[in-house]
Parts: C-alpha cells; structure tokens; sequence
DNA sequence: TATCACCCATTGATTTTACCGATTCACTGG
DNA sequence: CCAGTGAATCGGTAAAATCAATGGGTGATA
C-alpha cells in the first residue's frame, strides 16, 4: 500500500465523489478510480459502494479513514520536521579528552555551553591521547581533544587554545630561575607514561633544542598531571607540567617553574572529529563552542 | 514520501549496509542508492554518512527509524487486519421496523440474537412501513421490517416470517364464530391510518374477496395496534388485527377472532435491505438470523 | 606499498507503472 | 423515455523504477 493510495482514499472520502477528489488532488477521475480498485483489491475488500450517482463509504472505509488520516500526517510531520527535529540540544554530550584538558580546559567551558543548553548533560572521558584517537577513529566517540596533532586519516584536528609546558619544581628546591640546557641531565625527572600528550611534546621540544631525553635520569614514571604534580610538590624531583595545571601551585608560591635556555614548549590542543561523519548537532554547536 | 523509502530506509538502518538491504529487498543495490538519496533529498537531511567501506547512521536517522517502523507497522496491519477488522459485532444494530414485527417479532428475536453478541445494542424505531421505506432509500437505516412487499427499486425485500390478520372482537359481543363476507357491513371497524402495512394487506384481501372496503362503517382510525386493541376489548367495533398481536387476549379470552368465509388474510413480513450497498457486518449476521 | 576485496555512486538501457483524454456504461431525476 | 451525471474502461504516452555494468574510494593483506 503506497501513500498516494491513502492519500487519494481520504480525498474520496471527505468528498464523497471520484470526481471532486481527482479536482482536489489536481489529477483525472480514471487516475482515481484506477488506485481505488487497486486499493481495494488489495485490502480485499470493497471500499465505497457505487450507488450510480453517489458513493457511499462502507465500514471498512469508516474504520480506514481515521487510520489513514494518521498516518498521512505522521509522514507529513516527518518531512516537514524531521531535519529540525534532530537539532533539538539535549542528551548527553560525551566527549574524550586526555588529561590537561580534560581536567583543566573543559570543565569550565563545558559548564559555559550549559548554561546555553540546560538540558544537556556533560561526560567527560579521561585517557591518553592516542586512546582518544582510537575511539574516535572506531567511532566509539563523536568528539575530543587532546594536545597532539596525531597524522590519523578520516580525523580532522582543529586547533583549539595553547597551552605551555615548563620545567617545574618545588620552592623549597635550590635551583635558579633560569637554567642552561645541559643542567637538566643532573635533575631527577618524573614523566608521564607512554601515549600522553604531555610527553609527546617534551620530546619534541627537547629534540628541537638539542637535547637527547634519553640521557635524563628518570625517577620515576606516573599516571596522571595530578600525580606528578603532588610529586613535584614533595620534592621528589622536577617534571615538564602544563603551566595550566600548575596555574594555582604557581601563585600560592609551591611550586615555582623554571625556565630552560633556548627550550620553548609551547603546545596546541586540538579538537578532533570524524572527517565523514555528521555530528549530532549538540556536537556540532560544541565543537563550534570551542573553535570559536 | 513513499511506503517504499521507508521500507527500504529501515531495511537499511537494520542491516547497515546498502547491498544487504537490497538482498533482504530481492532488489538492486542501485535501486536502493537511488531511494535512499531521493529520501534524503526530501527529508533535507542526510540519514546515512558513507564512510567508505560501512555507513553510519545519522542522528536524524535514529530519530526516523522508530517512527518509520511505526508507519509501515500500522500500514501492514490495515492491509491484512483491515477486511476482517470489520467484522466486530458491535455497536448499534439499529432497525427500522412497522408496529407489528416491531412490537411483537422483533423484541424476542433481538433478544435472542443479542445473546450470541453481547456488544451490540439494539434500537428498533417503529413507524409506518412506508416510512421505513423512505428511510431504506434515503440510506439513513441500513436494514427495516415491514408487513408489505413495496415495489422500491435499490431494495430487497427477503421474506421473513408470516402472520395471519383476523377479525377480531370484544367476547363480550354476539358474533358467531363464522360469518359470511356481507355480514362485515354490519359491524362498525376500527382502522389504522394510512400508509399502514396492516391497513394495505386488509385492503388488497377484501378485494380479493370480492368485498368493497369502501362499503365497511368505520367508526374511528386509530394510530397504533394497541389502540385498536383496546378499543376492541372495550366493544367500540371490531377490527382487523394481527393474530400476533392479540395472541394473550385470545388465550385469556377477552377478544375472540372470526371467521370470515371466502377471506383469507395471510400476511408476509420482510426484511428489507439496500440492494447495492455494503451492509455492516452485524447488520449482514442479523439479516441472515431473521431469514433463516 | 601495491593489490585485492568490498561497498556505494553513477550511467544508460529497459521495463513497469502512473497518468490522461476520450469514450462507454450505469444510474437518476425529470 | 430522455438528458445529465458520475464512475469504469480503453489505448496511448510520459514518468518512474529497476537493473547490469562500471567507476571510485576505502581498508585489509601480504
């Protein structure tokens, strides 16, 4: 059964002729006649008797009527509203993030776009960059951001606010403001594992300036920006940290960051997407949010 | 917006992949290509993100999916449940009946017939058979009872039982219990109006009979068999009344019935019907109880 | 990195369907 | 019985749906 069948039963119907309905539908009279017996048929069952004048609907008609009106404006308010429909801004807004801006970044502008979108919900999924490129990439996520431009095919990374690596250690600790590349091999270091961000830059960098990581002393390999940071605060050794995530340690006076001659960390967070695959709108207006 | 968009589009949704739904379809993986870009075209929104070697669905065709199903759900239903749908035996069973079938077959045999259908509720309005008639022609009753056989076009007359009308008077009264044709010009009668099936059988007999009706002293038309009744019990004139009607009074004595010789006034009732229209299907059960 | 396998898009030909004008048929009301 | 009205039918035409073949792009594999 096709729509133009219940479309032209209920013209029929409502004016109770062949002829007005082929009037109000814009077509000929044997175009109506041809889907009502083809209609009939195929419900098995008469529709409309032919009294010679008039019609009558039977109740087979009286009872489809009702149906058939229905289901005509369920498809209409489909085509109508279902492209709108879909940009209603709620659910739930999941994004992955590795640790700096996951912990530091986002939080407050997630809280920003919600006072726009109340109903939104926010989760925020913490792990490693690569992992993060992994989900999106296997399309477990719609969106995230990390603080590597990973080379992913079918990802697009777009850059969203910098951030600033410095060399940081303990108050309590003698070493000068400013400091020559060379003196970082007699520091104890503590690093992130392996897949963060973070370090990926520091290699980067010290690379960059000539310095081979391989020959600092590493003390000690942790989890998560916040552990190394509370390491860093006892004086178990110094550690590359966002200036962001030490932002507070720095003003209270913990803490104090160092700065290494001709080593600049400078760092670009991304936010990344799918290439190909369209965003829920929440996402879309976030990313937006975000890149703006 | 066709059936066939949204049977291929959930066929597509179900199997994420164009060509698995084109072989669940029995169709061509180009045909539903074409499909899915005309219904994408329409709804102004894309539904599937072709990745390449998978699609995925978009927001808006999760939203579609459900409603889609919802459609194609309620449309196979109306095609197969649709025929027999109608035959719920409920509602009212509304008949247009003369006074006799009306006040004295009918009761009992709807009575009986509501046992089988207890949904139904019966209405019986009783006017003239003429009347019921124009009712019947003017397609606002679907099914009557009357005493005579009108030559209505568009109208089936099936017989339906039979009466018998008699002569009947007070028992009070000195008539023997046979008389012959000539003495009825003795008596004063009692009559119902015009446009009466009983007053038409009467009519047709006596001529029958040789008997000039125009001849017979009426003495009062009454409106109803159970006036005429009771003004016979009360010795006002003798009638010509249905046996059925005075069945108790004859039983219990009070009216007695006489025989006319040369005169006899059988009488068929008949269930009357339009020819051309479809009858609700309690009203087909109910015609096929009364006639058979 | 080259190849292969897989999947969707496109193309052009073909079949099927929808549609229409003209006419016929059936009925109704005068 | 006749004229008028409305649905059914017929034959031809335009539109659409469908298909086989092909192209293009992706991801897995070796």
């Amino acid at each position: 059964m096709e729509t133009r069948h219940l479309q032209i039963f209920t013209a029929v119907y409502r004016t109770r002729s062949f002829t007005r309905a082929a009037e109000e539908l814009f077509t000929s009279q044997p175009t109506i006649s041809e889907h009502m017996k083809n209609l009939e048929d195929r419900l098995g069952c008469i529709l409309f008797d032919r009294l010679g004048r008039s019609i009558s609907p039977t109740p087979e008609a009286d009872l489809l009527y009702p149906k058939a009106v229905e289901i005509l404006d369920e498809m209409h308010k489909l085509e109508t509203g279902l492209a709108t429909a879909a940009k209603t801004v709620s659910g739930d807004l999941i994004i992955g993030a590795s640790t700096i801006p996951g912990e530091y970044l986002l939080p407050a502008r997630a809280a920003h776009f919600k006072n726009s979108y109340p109903e939104l919900s926010f989760e925020i999924i913490i792990k490693d960059s690569s992992r993060i490129i992994d989900d999106l990439t296997a399309h477990r996520i719609y969106l995230g951001v990390v603080g590597t431009e990973l080379p992913a095919a079918n990802l697009d990374f777009i850059p969203f606010g910098r951030d600033e690596l410095v060399l940081a250690a303990a108050s309590a600790m003698d070493i000068p403001p400013t400091i020559a590349g060379n003196d970082l091999l007699g520091f104890d270091f503590l690093t992130r594992e392996k897949g963060s961000g973070t370090g990926r830059t520091v290699n980067h960098c010290l690379n960059q300036a000539g310095i081979d990581q391989h020959a600092l002393r590493i003390r000690a390999t942790l989890g998560s920006s916040t552990a190394i940071k509370e390491a860093v605060k006892s004086g178990l050794g110094v550690a590359f940290i966002s200036k962001t995530a030490i932002h507070d340690e720095l003003s209270q006076g913990t803490v104090k960051s160092i700065e290494v001659e001709g080593l600049s960390m400078k760092r670009s967070f991304f936010v990344v997407i799918p290439k190909k695959r369209t965003l829920p709108y929440r996402y879309q207006l976030f990313k937006e949010f975000l890149s703006s």
